[in-house]
DNA sequence: ATGAAAGCGCTAACAC
DNA sequence: GTGTTAGCGCTTTCAT
C-alpha cells in the first residue's frame, strides 16, 4: 500500500459528516434513487466541506464503466493527426470521457503492445486512427470485446464501425478544375505502391480522368513516397522526360510541396509554367508562397466524428454497423491556373 | 452492474486453473515473493491459456499508484506541441506509463475543470505545458497534493519541478550572425504585451543588443501577437517608417512568416533586401521558401524531459527540486545574409 | 426514505 | 513456500 500524500474524502468521510449511509451518498450523487431534499442538503454541503472528488477508478472497478477511451494513431508529428485528435479530444471532454494519446510511431509491434496497454487500462473503446493496422491487431480487440471505431485506410470495408474517404469527388474537381483552364496532359505523383490508400488513389485518379477524357487527355503517373523527398524527385524525372505535363497531381501535400520546390529550382514558375495540386489540405498548404491548391479531407470533422460513433457503440453495443463515408473537395488556391 | 462484454480472466480464474491461491498468482506476477519454479509454471501457463490481462483500475485502487499522467498542453493544432506531446509520450510508455492529453484551448475554466477530471482519474502526477496556467490552476492541484511538473513559460520561478526556457543564447547568437553580416537597424516584433512570455523575449533581445551595442546599432521594438496576421501587419507598419530596417528578428515563427508574406507582397526581396529571424523552429520554417533562419527550441527533448522529470519525482517524492533551462540556438537558413 | 453488506480485481499483512 | 483475508472506494441488491 503505497503512502497517498492526499487530503481526498471518501464517501465514509462525506457520510460521517453528513450524518447518513454511504449508500444515501452514493445515491445524492448519481441520482440513482428518491432522497430527502434536506437530506441531499446535508451531503452536498459536507461533499463541498471535503471537497470532494469522485475515484473515477473506484467507479470504473464497481461497474466496469470507464469513461476513458484510447485512441491510436500514428504519430502526433504528421500533420495529418493535430486536428483529428483535437475533434476526438473535443468531443470526449464533452461526454465525460478522456483519451489516452497512443502512437504506433508506423511501427505494428509498438501497436499491438499499445492495444495491450489500453485493454489493461480498462479502456471503454478504441480508436484505431493509426494506418498501421493489420490483423493482428483487429483481432485482438476483437477477442478482448472491445468496441471500436477506425479510419478504414484502404476502404477494406471490414466488419465494424468505420468511416472511410471518398476521395473520387475531390480528385473529380481537381481534374475538371485544370481541364477547365485548358490543361491536356496531368501527371500524378503517387504514394508508396505498398499502401493501400496509395492504390486507391492511384485509381481514383485513372478513374476520374477517364470519366472525363473525350480522347484529348493524356496521363501518367509517376512514383512518389508521401514525403517531401519523394516528390522532389518524382518532380525532377518529371522534367528529363519529353513531354512535361502542364499540371501535377499528387497523391498527398507532402509530395506536391517536394514537387514545387522541385519544379522552382529548375526555373519553372508555379502556376504560370505547371500547375500543382495536392491532398490533404494540411495547415502549411495556405503558408506556402504560392499557396497550394489542395483537395480537402476534413480532419477536424473526421476526429468527432470518430469520437461520437465510438461513444454511440459504447452507450448501445447492439446499435446497427455505422459507416460513414468521408467526401473530399477541392480547395482552389495560388498553384494552379 | 454494467454487463462486461468480456471473457476477461482474473486471479480467482488463473488461482483455480494453477492449483494455487490467488496470493501466489498476484506475487508470481509482480515477483513480490519467492514461488517455486515448478510453481510458477503452472501460474505462467494458466495466464497464458487464458489470456490473461491484468486490471489496472483494480490494482490502482489497491496500491494508489495508476501510471497514468495528465498531459495538459494549450492545444495540438499549436505547430509548438507535437513534437513535445511525441516526447512525453515516448519517455512516458517506455516506463509503463500511458497519457491523457488535455487541451486547455486557452481558456482558464476548460484548463480548471481539465484539471479535476484529471484528479478524479488518480493520474500519479501531471504535466502543464499549457500557457494558459494561473495560481488558481497550481493551488488546485498543490491542495490535493498532486506531483506536478510545469514549464514555467514566464520565468516566475514557480517553487515546483519545471523547466524554463533560456531564449539568451539564440538571440545573441541572432543579432551577432547579423552584426557579422554588416546589419546595423535591426527591429523585432513581439508578440502580445500580456503574455509573459513575450516580455521575456522583448526583454532578452534588448538585452543582447545593449551588450554588441558599440554605438553603431539601432533597434526598435514593434508589437506583434504571435500569429500570421500580426507579423503581416507589423511588417507592413515597418515598410511604411522613415528608415526601413535591413533585418528583423521575430518574436516566433508564425509572426516571422506573416512578415515575410507582407515584405514579399510589397515587393521586398528576402534576404537581399531584408532578412528575417523567427523564433521556435517549428517544423515548416524548412520547408518555406526562402526556408527561415530562426532560433530553435528543442521541443522534443523538453517533451522528454518532462515525463523524466515527473516520473523521477512521482517515484521518489522527496527529491529536491529540479529545474531544467533549455538553451536555444541559431538555425541558419536562407532569409538572412 | 434510508441503511447494511456483498462484491468489482487486485495487493499485502498476517498466518502456518 | 503458500494460503487466508482485510481492505482500496465505489455501486447496487436486499432489507427495513
Amino acid at each position: 500500500m503505497v503512502l497517498k500524500g492526499c487530503i481526498l474524502a471518501n464517501y465514509e468521510d462525506i457520510a460521517g459528516l453528513a450524518r447518513v449511509s454511504i449508500a444515501t451518498v452514493s445515491h445524492v450523487i448519481n441520482g440513482t434513487r428518491f432522497v430527502l431534499p434536506e437530506t441531499q442538503k446535508r451531503v452536498r454541503e459536507a461533499m463541498k466541506k471535503l471537497k470532494y472528488r469522485p475515484n473515477l477508478y473506484a467507479r470504473g472497478l464497481a461497474t466496469g464503466k470507464t469513461n476513458t477511451v484510447g485512441l491510436v494513431i500514428s504519430n502526433i508529428n504528421n500533420p495529418f493527426y493535430p486536428e483529428l485528435v483535437q475533434g476526438t479530444e473535443e468531443v470526449a471532454v464533452k461526454n465525460n470521457y478522456n483519451v489516452f494519446l497512443c502512437s504506433t510511431d508506423y511501427d505494428l509491434k509498438k501497436g499491438l503492445s499499445t492495444i495491450g496497454a489500453l485493454i489493461s487500462r480498462k479502456i471503454d473503446g478504441i480508436i484505431l486512427a493509426s494506418s498501421q493496422i493489420d490483423d493482428s491487431i483487429i483481432n485482438e480487440i476483437i477477442d478482448y470485446g472491445i468496441n471500436f471505431v477506425m479510419v478504414d485506410w484502404g476502404n477494406r470495408n471490414i466488419k465494424t464501425d468505420s468511416i472511410i474517404f471518398d476521395y473520387r469527388v475531390g480528385i473529380q474537381e481537381a481534374i475538371n478544375h485544370l481541364v477547365d483552364r485548358g490543361h491536356k496532359r496531368i501527371f500524378f505523383i503517387s504514394g508508396p505502391k505498398k499502401h493501400k490508400t496509395s492504390i486507391v488513389r492511384i485509381n481514383n485518379f485513372v478513374e476520374s480522368i477517364k470519366n472525363l477524357n473525350k480522347g484529348d487527355l493524356e496521363y501518367k503517373i509517376v512514383g512518389g513516397n508521401h514525403k517531401l523527398e519523394g516528390g522532389y524527385k518524382a518532380a525532377k524525372e518529371i522534367i528529363k522526360s519529353d513531354k512535361i505535363p502542364s499540371a501535377v497531381i499528387c497523391s498527398n501535400d507532402f509530395t506536391a510541396i517536394g514537387a514545387m520546390h522541385s519544379f522552382m529550382d529548375s526555373g519553372l514558375k508555379i502556376p504560370d509554367d505547371i500547375s500543382i495540386i495536392g491532398l490533404d489540405n494540411i495547415k502549411l498548404t495556405e503558408i506556402l508562397k504560392p499557396s497550394l491548391t489542395t483537395i480537402e479531407l476534413e480532419r477536424y470533422n473526421i476526429g468527432k466524428t470518430l469520437m461520437q460513433l465510438l461513444i454511440n457503440r459504447v452507450d448501445k453495443p447492439e446499435l446497427p454497423l455505422q459507416k460513414k463515408v468521408f467526401k473530399t473537395k477541392l480547395i482552389v488556391r495560388e498553384s494552379t491556373s
